[in-house]
This record gives C-alpha cells, sequence and structure tokens, in this order.
DNA sequence: CCGGATCTTTAGAAAGTCTTTAGGACGAAT
DNA sequence: ATTCGTCCTAAAGACTTTCTAAAGATCCGG
C-alpha cells in the first residue's frame, strides 16, 4: 500500500455521505462516494477500494445486493453501516459476506478503529515476522535467519531474542528478562541470562566483540538496537 | 480442516463460558474454555484454536494484554465480548489486533455470524491432497505414499502426520499434539507420543537418523519441515 | 588513575530431553 | 481360542540444553 487507503462510502443520504467522507480524509483515507447499490457496485469495479463502508437501505439496488454481488469477484472488506439494527439483517449481511457491522448511531473513533482492523487483516503483510537490518525472526514458525542463514537456537535463546527484538529500541531491565524467560523459576540469577545472551550473541551477532543487534546497558541490561526495517 | 473449527472461550464468569460453549457446540464447533488471561494464553498456544472469543475484565491478566500478547505471533481471529461498552475500550482493544467487538448483552445468532464471518476469511481453499517432495498425503482417502511406494500407516501415525502436515513450516507443540491426537485421553505421556513418532519416521523417512521431513524441536515438540509443493 | 562492581567468555557438571528397543495389554478378525 | 496388528509402558543410552563457576575484560564514580 504506497499511498493512502481508499475507501468507498455507499449511502443514499447526502448528509451522511459527506460527513463520512470529511471524516475518513481527516483520518488519512482516500474516500470516495457513491449513492445507491448500482453506483456502488461501478465505483467498486472502477477504484478498487481497499474497503467498502454501506449502508442497507437505498433505492435500487439495496445493500445486501451490493454485498453479493461484490463477493463474487472480491474479498475486499466490506463494513455495513446501518440504522437498521434488526438481527436477521446483521446475519443477513454478515453471510452474504460483510466483515463488521456497525448500527446508527455511531461514534465516529470507533468506527475509525474498525475500519483499522479490517485494514490491518487485508494487507497481508504483517506475518508476524521481524525484519531488522540482516536478520530475521519469524515468531510463528520459531526460525530466525541471519544474512539468509538460517541460524538454530535454543529455546532459551529464542525467548530472550523474541523479548529484545519486541521492544527493539528501548532498554530491556534484566528483572524483567528474567521474569518473562524464566517466570518465577527461583533461583535464576543475572549471571544466568549473561551467560545466553553470550550464547545468542556468538550465533546471531556477525562480530560477537562488536555487537550489532543487541546492545549492553551498564546497570540496566540490554538493549535491541535497531527499529524493525 | 479436517474437523470442526476450534473456539477457545476465555470468561472469568463460568456461567457466560458454560452458555457459549454449548451454544457453540450446538452450532457446531469445537469449544474449549479458559477462566483468565494467563489460562486463555496457555490454551491458545496448546490448542491453536481457529478464533478466540475474550472478555476484557478479568481478573489477573486481562483482556488487553491477552490480546497484545496473542497478537505477538499469531493472527488468529480475536473477537471480543464485553459489558464495556466504551468508546475508549472498543478502539484500544481493536487496535491491539482484535478483529470484531461485541457488547454485552447481545444475541446469540448475531454472535454466530460474527464469528462466520471472521472464520471465512482465514479458511482459503485447502486441497485434500497435500504434497512434498517425494511425499503425498492424501486427507481424504487416508493414504500415503513416498516415492511412488504406498505406506500404510496406524491410525495413529497417520493422526500425526496429519497433524503436523497441516501446519507444515510451523513447529507444533507436544502438548498440542496430545491434545488434538489423543483428544483428552487422560494418561497420555510425551514417551507415548515419541514412541509413535519414531515409528512414524521409521516408515516414511528415507533415513529415519537424518529426518528430512519431520524435525525435532527440542523443548517444544515437531515440524514437518518442508512448505507443499 | 583506582577500586568496586558489572560484564564477557570459556569450560565442565548437572539435568533434562529424545530415540530406540522390547514386551505386555487390548481388541478385532479368523 | 488363536492370531494378528496396534497401542502403551518401561528402560537404556545418546544427545542436547541449561546452569554453575571462575578468570579476565570492561565500565563508572571519585
Amino acid at each position: 500500500m504506497t499511498s493512502e487507503p481508499v475507501v468507498l462510502i455507499v449511502d443514499d443520504d447526502p448528509g451522511i455521505r459527506e460527513s463520512l467522507c470529511n471524516e475518513l480524509r481527516a483520518a488519512g483515507y482516500d474516500a470516495i462516494t457513491a449513492a445507491d447499490g448500482r453506483a456502488g457496485l461501478a465505483a467498486f469495479r472502477v477504484h478498487l477500494p481497499d474497503l467498502m463502508l454501506t449502508d442497507l437501505a437505498m433505492p435500487g439496488a439495496d445493500g445486501f445486493a451490493l454485498i453479493s454481488q461484490i463477493r463474487a469477484f472480491s474479498r475486499t472488506p466490506i463494513l455495513v453501516i446501518s440504522v437498521r439494527g434488526a438481527d436477521a439483517d446483521k446475519i443477513r449481511a454478515l453471510d452474504l459476506g460483510a466483515d463488521d457491522f456497525v448500527t446508527k448511531p455511531f461514534s465516529i473513533p470507533e468506527l475509525l478503529a474498525r475500519i483499522r482492523a479490517q485494514l490491518r487483516r487485508g494487507s497481508a503483510a504483517a506475518s508476524s515476522v521481524l525484519t531488522f537490518d540482516g536478520l530475521t525472526i519469524d515468531l510463528e514458525r520459531r526460525r530466525v535467519t541471519q544474512g539468509g542463514r538460517e541460524i538454530k537456537l535454543t529455546r532459551t535463546e529464542l525467548a530472550l531474542l523474541e523479548l529484545l527484538a519486541t521492544h527493539a529500541g528501548k532498554p530491556v531491565f534484566i528483572e524483567q528478562i528474567i521474569a518473562r524467560v524464566w517466570s518465577s523459576a527461583p533461583g535464576t540469577t543475572h549471571d544466568t541470562v549473561r551467560v545466553h545472551m553470550s550464547a545468542l550473541r556468538r550465533k546471531i551477532e556477525p562480530d560477537p566483540a562488536r555487537p550489532r543487534y543487541i546492545v549492553t546497558e551498564p546497570w540496566i541490561g540490554y538493549r535491541f538496537i535497531a527499529e524493525p526495517s
């Protein structure tokens, strides 16, 4: 997604159209509008939006028809906004392929949050892989590569690396490390952490003596240096 | 997906837990429950549900913490159910990674429709024949071939292989293996799993001492190494 | 610059996991 | 009733990971 996400608004009430349009633009989206189902479908084909907001009650082709027509060829997230709060409507819309349903009146911040939630999933990126300069950490697969080579880490080493990398840029106290990695195992000392940190650096640092990823913060703990890239 | 979708319910109210559990089972899901955030995270790691329902207000680790901890490694759909309808709560939960938010009281049919909407996305077309480098697994016919030769597997061995192969690339926790293959049969131990894994490897691995398909992840479990081809 | 503490690294002991084999229990089919 | 195949328990040995200890390097305040 190189520019702003495009959101298509379909509603027959010009006032609502304009107000939503303004709010979305203020929130950084590229908003376009259509006044009914027929125009909505046409606009959808032309603009291929990243997300569509639609009302249900509209003259001509209504929201239900619009949803099912779009779902015939696209999986773009669809969020329904409607005064009709009846269960049957919600269920029908959701089962036709809508992804979320908000009843009027609604709060704009909530609507924006729901839009963010939908867009987050659409962008198939965010695959729980942390990428730093030459170092990738796949949290789900529990795999780490450095400069393309796969690196075999023990359970403890991976836990350390994950903890630091998910707090990249911020120093992590050694007590916090003990609490999170050795959760409540008694007798774990600072030395233990250091030994494992040494082993971890030997594996992931090209030059362990001059660390590139994990920096020591004396009297504090450690810090993962780079921002994700 | 060889069986019903697994839904994890996290709520501190036993009445709600049980009622949701019954509704979901009646609707054809495999429901499991946890009473607070900590238990929820543990259950999540073991069962790897297809969707999670969670409350926000809970003793100990609350819903917000649970969501962010799970989002650190997984993108499984999360649906929040809460009495706290405040905008701030909704926005925070959604921005932490939740996919939908329902306020109590809610209607069961609507909840089920929202669950269907969330699950619809995750499940892309799943072929019933998995093909890996030299190894084919026909889930429907329950047949396995390696290098063209048909391999006779016992029920347990096939269940193990299917579980690993449908999660190819990701490590599968040994607790999860026990939960899914020996579903809640008490007294099943890690050693039991290992014995069967040994037998399975002897049959499908050209050189069992140097496994090509099933790799051991010490302290974690096992991983089916290759991506489908 | 010095003293006291922290930090790095190595090496080996301790603890735990993993593989494999063997044998008995159980159920289904003959 | 016997046979066959499957599943589970137990146990030995190999293997890996984790922890403890200690020596030298490094850092900081005074």
